[in-house]
DNA sequence: CTTATGTTTCTTATAGAGAAAAACCTGATC
DNA sequence: GATCAGGTTTTTCTCTATAAGAAACATAAG
């Protein structure tokens, strides 16, 4: 964790403007030699930072010599020394530095069913504030992983067979209906033409499967995300969120047979949306319930291991 | 909202025991004068405190002269002056009362689909440190009212039509399941008796219900969480605690038509426990469906007003 | 040796502070 | 008159501080 030590006080890292600099040095270096800099409004939403922080970087582009001017005569200077890039690690804002670690200790580390959970621990140990300690705990409650005993800290309820039975139990629920509603939806609707590309990115994937297999886990998310699009409804997406982070983190640290897994996956997702393709109700249903009951274990095999 | 201000920092309320107090003079008077105070850990546990607690509770009603001896010889004294109980409103967290103030705002204030929740603002509004909405607010994020803009506050998206309509899908989802459950468990399973007991408070509660109307809430309450036990999941638990929040607040503050509205609610209950009782799964369907149905448009109706 | 109280240590809840970042306001320029 | 950059104000993020409250440890009484 970098931190800027100023008159004593450890405060608000500048991840955005870090970032923003990097993203900004691209930029500039698609640009040719003498070209107008856009303007701090178009950098703006360019870079999706505020004016603020994008004059800031363009005053450290100015120190660097990559430009020169003020006002509204600022050009791309001709390529001198590059400058030094921030390291990625400096422009990750501590929030997404406490959940990655919390996930790492939670799902590597295999902490045990019952752990306590102790907030100033917590923050010695990933170097922050219990302040950002508690930030995580109050949006993690959700996932149904910890629970709160109040004026008493945090206990762990563990990352164990019985969560991952009941998170399928309602991704099935939620995914039967999402894909019933897709099914059912009219020959116009752009949906088709959607699932269609998507096909077509499963094939392609197969059949590139030995080098790309890590590829599979985008597409998964935006295949699932297609089909919970045919209707709606924020306590549903709020539930991927749930599903995405664990299986995002859970297969980061988990990578044993990897690629046999995702081609077994791709091929059910291929049934599956041929399914949906035939508006056959009962073959989306079978397909779907395959599907999902082959993630289920994939995960059941993993969680046992604990 | 009460402070104690020593030493110019306003910190830590002491509701713990300033409750724990009230509760304390209710259990002494309840014992007869002379006899032995129960012992520290025996208080502990009564009062649902730690033993730090009890023992400044213990002090204070020395202090105020209900109780004499000190060590392990205590003794409740002789009815004196009774010792000023807490006003309630002191007893009460800071972030439970922010949750109030909050929800207040949202649903009575009828604010506005779209309006920015600024932390600072409320913070002031409500006379707590930006610290204690923050946390708020993360918690409150799942309820899928809110939504956070990275270095940019929260949006309120609004107590809408579709709010409602949402969050009563998933509920017809998670109760049809749970009441299908409840209807498969064996005879002897003790859900049936508790299912009959529910049964006859609801006949009860009908007789008496021009004085009692009140008291449905709280049965209500019981008999979805009895349906819910029948196969526990802890991702419908927590929905769960949405429906809860959201109907606790909302019925609060619209108190219109509350008398018959309620009336209704428990004969439609009736009906679903007679259907549940009868193991029809049909019977169970329809009827359920139907209690959601009316409780639905309860809530429509209240939200197209604003 | 179990259970009570006395004492000490650790943790949580919640205020305040201040740099980073966003938002706003204003006069200049095309 | 729409868009730009300069200057100013407001808000967020994330740190520290400290009393309240919990927990752990020590010692005494039955």
């Amino acid at each position: 964790m970098h931190y800027r030590r100023i008159a004593g006080w450890i405060v608000k890292t500048d991840t955005v403007f870090k970032r923003a600099f990097n993203d900004a040095l691209d930029l500039v270096s698609r640009l040719s030699e003498g070209e107008p800099l856009p303007s701090e409004n178009t950098l703006s939403v360019q870079l999706g930072v505020s004016r603020t922080t994008v004059r800031k970087v363009i005053a450290a582009l100015k120190g660097g010599g990559l430009v020169t001017g003020d006002g509204r005569h600022r050009n791309v200077s001709p390529p001198g020394d590059a400058m030094r890039r921030y390291p990625l690690s400096e422009t990750v804002p501590t929030a997404a530095q406490v959940e990655e670690r919390f996930m790492e200790w939670m799902l590597r580390d295999s902490a045990r069913p019952g752990t306590a959970i102790n907030e100033l621990e917590l923050a010695r140990k990933f170097g922050v504030a219990t302040t950002g300690i508690r930030e995580f705990l109050n949006r993690f409650q959700r996932f149904g992983l910890i629970e709160k005993r109040p004026n008493a800290g945090w206990v762990f309820k563990g990352f164990t067979n019985s969560f991952s039975l009941e998170l399928f139990e309602i991704r099935e629920m939620f995914e039967l209906r999402s894909a019933r509603a897709l099914a059912a939806m009219p020959d116009s609707s752009p949906h088709w033409t959607q699932l269609e590309a998507l096909r077509r990115e499963h094939v392609q994937l197969l059949n590139e499967i030995d080098e790309r297999y890590h590829d599979f886990s985008d597409l998964d998310s935006r295949f699932h995300r297609l089909i919970s699009s045919a209707a709606p409804n924020r306590f549903i997406d709020s539930f991927y969120d749930i599903i995405t982070l664990i299986f995002h983190y859970h297969y980061q640290w988990n990578k044993h047979d990897e690629r046999q897994r995702n081609e077994a996956a791709i091929r059910e997702h291929l049934t599956y949306i041929d399914a949906l393709v035939s508006r056959n109700a009962s073959m989306v249903e079978l397909a779907c319930r395959a599907h999902l009951a082959s993630a289920r274990e994939t995960l059941l095999r993993s969680t046992s291991l604990q």
